[in-house]
DNA sequence: CCTTTAAGAGTCACCTTGACTATAAAGGAG
DNA sequence: CTCCTTTATAGTCAAGGTGACTCTTAAAGG
């Protein structure tokens, strides 16, 4: 940024006001599908129309401190939760004709959630509820593109990252883990490969000590692992076939 | 984004404005050092200190054309060459406090070039130059940060893509292509080992036909290659020993 | 002419991976 | 209770990619 169209007595007000917003791609695998958190909107434009959950960044908060306002305002999660929430930044939309009112530049966030409750639809949205990725389309303003940039990366960033655990519970079971990979990436895993490589890779999980096995589904109980420490996967656990983006 | 803090009569005035600017980080290899674009403030605040180029957003704009106009403006390329520039999205800053005036927000990108011309110090800057990236401290603004977010983009970003070439001519030797992974990450590669993985990496470079050999510096005459179609490397080419990020 | 420098060809062992087989431990159906 | 299905977990094996090296070729410089 740099000020140098901008003379001494500068009047913020003299220029076409910007409007800053924070938008979410809020992401959780549930019911063996990917699924997002959407809102309905009461107002216009698009009034009755699903969107991303968002709102204005105010004056006092970062673009990132706003994203986990909203969340916390529109779904009812708990201001501890909003605040340990795994939130990344995905990239700020800014075309001039985004929104028909005004010049808005949308900052966009990716958040990943395990097991998440039913959202409110709280804060200022009509209602706000999870719905299946493949299934939403024709969503307000560019939101349509926002959630699948979002879905993009996500995909890529599994592939090098230690991310996946962001979608699981405190304890999980690699298969709860390898049922995440395949349902962002949309492809079937092999179990012992999988195994192999998540078991091997420093620091991706580590084996939770006291009752060794959960029960609950259908086969052989499984056991239970907490994430690690590592963030980064060297080397990856590529996609097979595809190539990403 | 959102309208649901907006009443139907919204008056875009009644807020805070915020500025929004796009800022840039270019990046080069030039003389064995990996070298950033700067230019030197001439105005309050931080008259004097060096900033990455870069400027306001103006209404009818998306942040990336700003960013384009403003580096042709600044650095004295050519609007052809700025548009077919690659150039890349960062990430946003928004911290309230980044600059001391008013409440600005940045859009910041990265640009990659191939043997730069020497900048005119055009436009509003007071002088641009190219500076060795690891001289370079203590920059107006947040734009230390900002450079060493772009640093580790691009050094990640070299491992699964093929965004190296855009830091060479339209034709390259293997050498040329070499130095710039050994120049980002700070390494030394294995000559024959990046010959092979790049010369079996479908789509990565491809062969020039005609005067199969270039001269100018000592050993033998090598080969020249030209960007090939592919934009993805799989398997990716991996740093050798320390972890990205 | 010899040294230096870098390109380019080739080798070999190791590690990772994909494909696959086998066994163990649960629930459900008959 | 037994068979069948499902899922976890333990292995095996071959192909491919990579790191570490060696060797040859072709230029420039002294």
């Amino acid at each position: 940024m740099s000020d140098r169209r901008v003379p001494e007595g500068y009047d913020p007000y003299a220029f076409e006001p910007f409007a800053v917003t924070a938008d979410l791609a809020v992401l959780t695998v549930r019911e063996e599908r990917l699924q997002v958190l959407l809102v309905e909107r009461g107002q216009e434009p698009y009034a009755g129309s699903w969107a991303l959950p968002g709102g204005f960044v105010l004056p006092p908060e970062s673009a990132e401190q706003a994203a986990r306002r909203e969340l916390a305002e529109e779904t009812g999660l708990s201001e501890a939760t909003v605040a340990g929430l795994h939130l990344e930044q995905l990239r700020t939309y800014s075309e001039p004709d985004r929104d028909p009112r005004m010049r808005v530049v949308s900052v966009a966030f990716t958040a990943l959630v395990p097991d998440p409750p039913e959202p409110r639809g709280g804060g200022d949205a009509a209602q706000a509820r999870w719905m299946p990725y493949d299934t939403v389309r024709g969503l307000a303003f560019d939101h349509d593109r926002i959630l699948a940039d979002a879905h993009e990366r996500v995909g890529a960033k599994l592939e090098y990252s230690c991310l996946a655990t962001a979608f699981c519970p405190p304890e999980f079971t690699l298969g709860e883990l390898r049922h995440v990979y395949e349902t962002v990436w949309g492809v079937e895993l092999d179990r012992p490969n999988f195994r192999r490589k998540v078991l091997t890779t420093p620091g991706f999980v580590q084996a939770v000590e006291g009752p060794p096995r959960l029960t609950g589904g259908r086969g052989k109980p499984a056991a239970l692992y907490r994430a690690g420490g590592a963030t980064t996967l060297h080397p990856p656990l590529l996609r097979p076939e595809g190539r990403p983006a």
